[in-house]
RNA sequence: GCCGUCAUAGUUCAAUGGAUAGAACAGUCCCGUCCUAAGGGAUAGAUGUAGGUUCGAUUCCUGCUGACGGCACCA
């Protein structure tokens, strides 16, 4: 319908003469209807650089528009200066809500993104942890909004994979094993005898890691600190004192044998390590609803990156890179961006020098049209530089790579580090919830497994709903003390509507009420409920248009919003009508409409992440 | 210092240059024979500041103020 109006206006704007005026519309979005109307709105405002003010132009529009037979359409009206608003027909609302409850789980689902019968190739590569390191609730972040653009990219007929990229080498994974080495438990000689062993539960096992981590990384500071303090530096004002060049020294030199793999004593210890990381990982994904396609990690990608970067780099190879202080560069300058390193003087890959073995690599595995890293926004400007060095390195798919960032997940206590400690993991912030959330069913008559499981989909609806609630680039500020909200605009009170939807539903079926659509009967509902219902019908006809709108936009958060809308106009439809009731002639329509309002918001949670329990 | 992002109600967020700037939480006041009150209803409350462009600016441009991020061997 919408495809007709636009059409019926093309079509008057042509006849009118107004397309040498520079005539737009320049807005076409929905409105509310009066009270006690049934029918759905759409307006539009038509704006021009031509002498006519908007409103006697909107009625220009409408005298010769009521000429037209617009399907679907039965009344056409002058709404304000320059806004037209079109009614729908009951008939027209009927036949989408007869529509979802045919096409079920497929309702919403387009073809937006098949180009020539084959489906467009996305690929999202998102979360990123570091094995050694702690997956905090940044990463939550980075998983929960990666996940949602996968699949709104699902939703319009793309074939999307997902990737994990994982830094199992680099400065901090030497500093761990540094960190054991200073632990009280470590001997040498031992191997991996003072590690916990396998009958402890694998979270401890990790965080023993952590611990390391953090006693390495703080011991190093110190040691720089105190250096610097002491006036003991270089021209480079970088910190020399005897005793720091000795441990960083001895830090890099474990950096190196991880790299290469040349210390059989740290290849055993950092191998277990690393296994522990990554069951972790996968626990967590699990309970998020992520499954990824492909794992790469950095200890593979830097092999290649340190042959392509020679290749290219002066004297030896082509000019892109530059030696420079003992190290490889990229002199962003001459593309109006800022130098980076890409290896060390040491000869180890940067992070910066990793990616350029990573791209190939993920290529090589999906060829795709559209390849995304989500990340944090604080990575925009290195991922400038990077795609830039891609496009240069890699005509034939370089230029497909793209990066999209989000806020970042801060705290009000200030910036987390998992140095000092000052952290919030996944996992106790997960579980955490999951304990609210029980204390919340404490008086539901369900099995205690159902109840766990169902506090574990709340918990995790709660974390993802804050992050996907708003737009993507903005900082989420979270406040530990305060904790997420099961209230009002949150994940629990879209599951809630959900789980009510379904309660209406049972209901229904006990009573013996069968849903039913009767699309040839237009007769109106007494008016008290009409405009509640209306209101409903009006939201379920628009979510088709808002998973494209927000797959466009790259915006997880129009999904949100509109959920939150719907899920507001069913309980309040809710609240103010019974909806089952035997000798309620109109009954078997309500329960369908409630039925159509149960698949919605079911497939619209689907594509945040969100999974909906039975009961809670 | 340079580059970038952001500033909307007491708080956390919405609003392709257009209709009366929407919600939620917190506040005040209502709703329990009913399909789950994690709910519903009522009420009060906001575009940082000074200019500019426009018929029209929360939205675009400039200055100012404030917050955050990045800027050579971390990831």
């Amino acid at each position: 319908m919408r495809h007709a109006i636009k059409q019926a206006l093309t079509t008057v704007v042509e006849e009118l003469g107004y397309k040498d005026l520079n005539l737009d519309i320049v807005l076409e979005r929905p409105a509310d209807m009066a009270k006690g109307d049934f029918a759905t709105s759409i307006a539009l405002v038509l704006a021009k650089k031509a002498s006519k003010s908007p409103l006697a132009l909107a009625i220009e529009f409408v005298d010769k528009l009521k000429e037209k037979q617009i399907s679907s359409i039965d009344k056409i009206e002058v709404a304000g200066p320059g806004f037209i608003n079109f009614y729908v027909t009951r008939k027209a609302t009927k036949e989408v809500i007869a529509k979802i409850l045919e096409e079920g789980d497929l309702f919403g689902k387009s073809k937006n993104l098949v180009i020539g019968g084959a489906p467009k190739k996305v690929l999202y590569e998102y979360t990123d942890p570091n094995p050694f390191k702690v997956f905090h609730i940044g990463h939550l972040m980075a998983n929960t909004i990666g996940e949602s653009l996968a699949r709104l990219t699902e939703t319009q007929g793309a074939e999307v994979k997902r990737f994990c990229y994982q830094g199992d080498v680099g400065r901090h994974v030497a500093l761990t094993i540094w960190g054991l080495r200073l632990m009280p438990e470590y001997k040498e000689g031992n191997h991996i005898g003072f590690l916990p062993d396998e009958s402890v539960p694998l979270s401890e096992r990790v965080a023993f890691f952590g611990k390391a981590y953090a006693l390495g990384a703080t011991k190093y500071k110190e040691v720089e600190d105190a250096s610097k303090k002491a006036g003991q530096v270089n021209e480079a004002g970088l910190a020399n004192s005897e005793e720091f060049l000795k441990i960083d020294e001895e830090v890099q030199n474990i950096n190196k044998a991880i790299y290469f793999r040349t210390d059989p004593e740290i290849n055993e210890i950092y191998d277990l390590g690393k296994e522990w990381s990554l069951q972790s990982f996968e626990e967590l994904y699990q309970l998020l609803g992520t499954k990824f396609d492909r794992y790469f990690f950095e200890s593979a990608a830097s092999i290649d990156a340190l042959n392509i970067i020679k290749e290219h780099t002066v004297p030896e190879g082509k000019k892109l890179f530059e030696e420079s202080n003992g190290a490889v560069i990229f002199p962003g300058e001459k593309y109006g961006l800022h130098t980076r390193v890409l290896i060390t003087r040491q000869g180890l890959p940067t992070y910066d020098g990793k990616e350029i073995g990573l791209a190939p690599m993920k290529y090589g595995a999906f060829q795709y049209d559209d390849g995304i890293t989500v990340t944090a926004n604080e990575q925009d400007d290195f991922f400038k530089v990077s795609l830039c060095i891609l496009r240069e390195l890699f005509p034939e798919f370089g230029s497909k790579a793209r990066h999209i960032s989000h806020g970042m997940l801060r705290l009000t206590t200030g910036k987390m580090s998992s140095r000092t400690g000052d952290v919030i993991t996944g996992e106790s912030l997960i579980a955490s919830m999951i304990d609210l959330a029980l204390s919340k069913m404490k008086e539901r008559d369900m099995p205690d497994e159902d109840k766990k499981k169902a506090a574990e989909m709340i918990a995790v609806a709660a974390i993802k709903y804050t992050v996907l609630r708003q737009a993507i680039g903005k900082d989420v500020v979270f406040d530990p003390e305060k904790s997420l909200s099961f209230e009002g605009d949150s994940g629990p009170y879209l599951q809630y509507s959900c789980v009510r939807a379904k309660s209406v539903l049972d209901k229904a079926q006990r009573e013996g009420i069968i849903e039913m659509v009767d699309v040839s009967d237009i007769s109106v509902i007494p008016s008290e409920t009409s405009a509640k219902l209306g209101r409903l019908e009006n939201l379920l006809v628009r979510f088709p248009e808002t998973l494209e709108k927000a797959q466009s936009e790259e915006s997880p958060h129009v999904v949100a919003t509109y959920l939150m809308e719907l899920a507001a106009a069913f309980n309040s439809f809710y609240a103010s009508v019974p909806i089952v009731q035997i000798d309620d002639f109109e009954s078997r329509y309500k329960v369908a409409v409630v039925r159509a309002f149960h698949i919605v918001l079911k497939n619209g949670l689907k594509v945040l992440g969100i999974q909906v329990p039975l009961k809670m």
